[in-house]
DNA sequence: TAAAATATTTAGACAAGCCTAAAAATATAA
DNA sequence: TTATATTTTTAGGCTTGTCTAAATATTTTA
């Protein structure tokens, strides 16, 4: 099956948007989401029911497909890998993969995925922290180990963010925190829950708000 | 200057044509490139001289603009650093590489082609041969000295080929000739010129018709 | 549960790029 | 140099994906 940028674009968009909800999705969201009018969504849902890639009920909402899941998954598998690529090989930073990603996703080819993950040495993890689906589609959600969580003498190793904002990730990069920093707690304020935390250069001081958004690996 | 995709192929045509044909193209001639009918050619050409990207007067032909020259040799560029990525990071062959390049080179980003071309570590010239164009725009128009031409008894190096066909470098692949390879002519055939040379795993019988298609620089 | 607010869909229009068929210009040949 | 052939342009139409405005459902609230 051959779909346009724009119907990929869409498939991603309802993929994500149903993970963070679990249910139905609605025109509204996705228009949201993709930045189009709501009306825009009505036309191209109708379009990818009738090439099974949504199932659409008229003021339902839309949820997808297997095959429409299963094309939804491959693009996320390829932008994640070209986040990788992006960051690890071309010394982008974590705040500037994203815009770039979203036009690599889209380049079509039977075998430049795999090639590119073999290249990039089989990465389990964006630098987001997001996984990574296989070949086969299949893909682990992630557990949600906050560095809120984590006790005080512990170390941990940074395997993720929730809030991948730009804001966020430009004052992460100046934290020097990054995918793979490894993180111990010295001391937790009962106060506010702030906590004290030595990474590989500094120590630093850390809101409950920062550390609730850090995905983390205890070690 | 935004540009769509189908704007930067038209270009890249124009500016591929000029460089083979030195005057003004035909409607024509762009039509068999971009594999489109003549008469939407015309529509095109008339969006692009609006933009100030060809010269055009009708039934005249057209040239490119400094302008359009400046965007056309910058697809160029990332046309050709993109080749040399997926041949020699992510193997693959000198045949395959053409049409995902194809797709590649339309991905907008103003640090990406830099970094890429950073990241190859300032390649000079494309798979083929064909000369890179530097960050300004310079591109060196590469000398032909064709396989054919070199002494018995010299080396040479492999620096591009005249025909990029599919059969051919399907051809040179089974031969195990590529982009880098040195060749020692050991000696040449005055009946039908062709030649016995010698790679760096085997001694090969090569045609005049196959050497006349060879860029090498003698050594 | 009826009225008001919100969400969704329909209808009609538009731009980009392409097409076919026909008209106009240019090039070729007798 | 006039007739014929070829090339190029024009005219009108189609598809994709978008928009606005209006109509219709659904949800919320009183």
């Amino acid at each position: 099956m051959k779909l346009s940028q724009t119907e990929e674009n869409y498939l991603k968009a309802i993929y994500n948007l149903a993970y963070a909800n679990a249910n139905n999705v609605s025109t509204t969201m996705i228009s949201e989401a993709i930045k189009t009018k709501a009306s825009s969504v009505t036309d191209m849902i109708k379009k990818l029911a009738d090439k099974d890639l949504v199932h659409y009920k008229k003021y339902q909402g839309v949820s997808l497909t297997k095959i429409g899941q299963k094309i939804a998954v491959e693009i996320v598998r390829k932008h994640r890998l070209w986040e990788v690529f992006l960051l690890n090989k071309l010394n982008y930073n974590w705040d500037e993969v994203h815009e770039l990603a979203e036009q690599l996703e889209h380049i079509k080819s039977d075998t430049l995925t795999d090639k590119l993950e073999a290249f990039l040495e089989f990465p389990t993890h964006d630098p987001h922290g997001d996984p990574i689906p296989d070949k086969e589609g299949n893909i682990e959600h992630h557990k949600d180990t906050m560095l809120s969580s984590v006790e005080t003498e512990k170390s941990c190793v940074v395997i993720g963010i929730k809030d991948s904002s730009d804001p966020f990730l430009k004052f992460l990069d100046k934290l020097q925190i990054q995918l793979g920093s490894t993180l111990k707690v010295i001391s937790k304020e009962p106060f506010d829950n702030s906590m004290l935390v030595k990474t590989e250069s500094a120590s630093i001081s850390i809101s409950n708000q920062i550390s609730k958004n850090i995905f983390v690996k205890k070690l």
